[in-house]
DNA sequence: GGCTGATTGTTGGTCGGCCAAGTAATTCTC
DNA sequence: GAGAATTACTTGGCCGACCAACAATCAGCC
């Protein structure tokens, strides 16, 4: 009856699922930071120095988690636009310190509406129960896929 | 005792890890895929050729359910790869039929080996209900964001 | 002091992914 | 049958994200 069947779930049912969630999270994700003049994954860039304050470059990348370099890009475009500035850091010539400007803290409030918008739409129709479950069972996965594993993986 | 915290959980925490997860899968995905030649995403086009055989691309657009920009770029890079093979459609002259090689069909075993121990390992630790409750969960998440919700998010 | 090694951050390249806009062909409508 | 609307892709542009390789600085060790 439904003309679109989930396609391949024969082999890895929930990492197929996952993929797909995660992709049309990130799209609505776009859908309302693209108002405020933010592309996805700048927010979590963002976050973190709302609540950190002035941070070296370093602690940021471990806070995130994303790859160096892709930190450097978005600071760079975060900073053409203006909600972040960078200095070097005083006490060591290779870091900066990274904080928001004003313009960027003025984000703040609405970045926090429409990430708690997003997340009552992502969990509609769940009972807290539910809620609960699936952020536990999430925190099972994320350390499942966290640290281990050498690179490599070729053999 | 961890130095490295959650971040942010304080805004959508499902949301938070949703993201956090997905985009350690998709390395991890990345990590086993890459020996085999492929990159992250082209596998969902290639899975469904296997099993599909030649189809229209604006099938295979709507089984991945990906943009039309971002099915065509991938099917030139498995093309030019020799992973897939396209032709126009003589009963549609605006239509091209896509199907796997034998180079692209060869692969198949291997990737479905890849993506099975993927998933093993990403369920690692989870009860056989545990397993169910999530894919449930997820199942459920991907209704609230897939269709609905105007483009007009601005207002 | 000087040499080796680890940290910090950047650049270049490639892909996936989206959007917006455009071309070509088919279908609908009158 | 001619014009309008729909469909099927493609191109260009931009960003996030990765990896690999690099320059610069700091730190430890003799």
């Amino acid at each position: 009856m439904t003309p679109d069947e989930p396609a391949c779930p024969s082999a890895g049912p929930v990492s197929f699922s996952l993929s797909t969630v995660a992709r049309l999270h990130r799209i609505a994700a776009g859908r309302v930071l693209r108002c405020l003049g933010l592309y996805p994954g700048q927010e979590f860039v963002l976050m973190h120095l709302w609540e950190a304050g002035p941070v070296r470059q370093a602690e940021l990348i471990k806070a995130v988690g994303l790859d160096p370099s892709t930190v450097t890009k978005s600071l760079q475009r975060l900073e053409q636009a203006g909600y972040v500035r960078r200095r070097p850091d005083p006490a060591d010539r290779r870091a900066s310190l990274v904080e928001a400007t004003d313009r960027g803290c003025a984000l703040r409030e609405r970045v926090g509406e429409a990430w708690a918008a997003l997340e009552a739409r992502t969990l509609d129709g769940l009972t807290p129960a539910e809620r609960e479950t699936l952020l536990l069972l999430l925190g099972k996965v994320e350390g499942n896929l966290c640290p281990e594993a050498a690179p490599e993986e070729c053999g």
